[in-house]
DNA sequence: ACCCGGTTCCAAGCAATCCTTGGAACCGGA
DNA sequence: TCCGGTTCCAAGGATTGCTTGGAACCGGGT
């Protein structure tokens, strides 16, 4: 990515393929036509090729310019669903809801849930803050956050819970590791091979070492390695070190482009519920109603 | 979407987590470390919230500034992608690959393909020229482009051609729209209501009249409106006009996030071939590597 | 104890970018 | 012919972004 792609400007370029002229470009992006006109010259000579045809009676898209506007389309979705996720963490609201989640949570299933209720009434302003599970607990009985979403099965007595999902941990590798073609492997195999781990203390890694202590073979081999974000983990299986362990919810994306498989084990899954908590007795009005968006089965095909 | 999110700060940020300090994400990003410091200084006050840890032995992320940067990753994948698509409009340089394609095709289906090819060896540099059916026979036949695809069944004798796909016109309409809740509409139904097409003259069009009168029902209605752009098509239906007709390709999008719902026809699909086209006797080296590449199955689940 | 390599921040200045204002040409319909 | 619509060109100012130079902090090795 030598230099970034211009946002603004493809934004601009969509307008004007949606209204046929840069003036009415402007006009909604709230600048000048002359502002339009520049952006998309230099759009044009950063791409080498031309994008609009212009008449004395509005603009209209060259075949090239169609292609680049269609191909932007998911990128400026992408920036747009990113800035909503990420409004979220703006503090100091009032009126504000605020939760408490789990940082797998957080990334990979909030912001989701978020914006399919905050789409179909106002709804008041969300506030998000993201910990570890012990923390998020802790965050919800002072009262610091309305509703708290954690996944060990685990739940304080004086809270109130509700499990709304569940997540697996799976075990992935390298395209390039063995691993990746056996059908499974055994729970004993794993126990005995060096993995790349999260770090002791760590939800996910205490429930890994449950899981394969409740199957009889109690893990074993030191680690290969242990990181303490899954983005690291991710990038040190994906380098080839060794196979890891991790959410199902944090390998989809690799999964889905091939950069890591995923790799069964023979007659083990590995599953914690998801589970929201609030203080008793009842949730406040609008985590209420989050609540129930969410469980709301509107899922997609 | 007030000001667009900073690419360049947030790949900044995902290089820190990467390496654990801003000077070694500077170097990366082959700027001053004191440039990186602002940037994500500026980031922060931007998102209003602290995303890293600085301390006089490098820089973590804060639980915030791990949300914010898995968030960001797919927005940046987005990117990545795009200047890699858009990089086939550049004119100009010597010993590249010249193709013309359909619209359709080149802004739906040719950057994966030629992502793949050209991620497996180095090969040959591709220009990419998008335009209409008959221009792109037009071009491959005068040489000025080695290979074609068009997705019309007609393919001249003078050219070779290979069938490589279908592509199939769908009727889409607004979620608002009686015809979405109906399981299946009639083809009479079809030529009797005022439906948003392509302009006269257009491929879509003529294939899509030519199914009606095949089916024993031509075309009886005017239209409620006619679009020369996939994009104007989209936006015309989803705004609730009427119900309309396009490529399948060219919805995707819109049908999985719910924009537009498929309507069924019965006993009817309107099929046209995607058929890659050739200057007789046989595809130039690289063109015939490409489409080896492409007609090769490793699709994706 | 000391220095040295590593990290960070602050301040000043330069350079490039971006947007606005103001002026002009072009086309088509009233 | 005029007028509303469109576009481009040119100059000025404000903002942004980066670099250079200087300083403080921490920890480990000499």
């Amino acid at each position: 990515m030598e230099r970034p792609p211009d946002l603004e400007g493809l934004r601009a370029l969509a307008l004007v393929a949606e209204t046929g002229s840069l003036n009415a470009a402007a006009a909604r992006l709230g600048v000048t036509q002359q502002a339009v006109s520049l952006r998309l010259r230099a759009l044009e000579t950063r791409l080498g090729v031309p994008l609009l045809v212009r008449s004395p009676r509005g603009s209209t898209l060259t075949s090239a310019g169609q292609l680049v506007s269609a191909w932007a389309g998911p990128l400026l979705a992408a920036a747009e669903e990113f800035t909503e996720s990420v409004g979220s963490l703006r503090e100091g609201r009032e009126r504000t809801l605020r939760i408490a989640a789990s940082l797998t949570i957080a990334e990979h299933l909030l912001p989701e849930w978020i914006a399919r209720w905050r789409g179909a009434g106002a709804g008041p302003a969300v506030q998000l803050l993201a910990a570890n599970s012990d923390n998020v607990i802790d965050t919800v009985r002072r009262g610091d956050a309305a509703l708290g979403f954690i996944e060990t099965p685990s739940v304080p007595a004086d809270l109130k819970s509700l499990t709304i999902g569940r997540d697996e941990l799976v075990v992935v590798a390298p395209p390039t590791h063995p691993w990746s073609r056996r059908k499974a492997v055994t729970v004993e195999e794993l126990a005995t091979t060096a993995l790349v781990l999260r770090e002791p203390g760590s939800g996910t890694r205490a429930a890994f070492e449950a899981a394969l202590a409740d199957a009889g073979a109690p893990l074993a081999a030191p680690p290969n390695a242990e990181l303490s974000t899954t983005l690291g983990l991710r990038s040190t299986i994906a380098a080839g070190a060794a196979p890891g362990v991790l959410s199902s919810l944090a390998v989809q994306e690799d999964l889905r482009t091939r950069r890591l498989r995923r790799v069964r084990i023979r007659d083990l899954e590995i599953i914690r519920p998801l589970t929201a908590i609030w203080p008793a007795p009842r949730p406040a009005p609008a985590a209420d109603d989050l609540l129930r968006s969410i469980t709301t089965p509107t899922r997609r095909p």
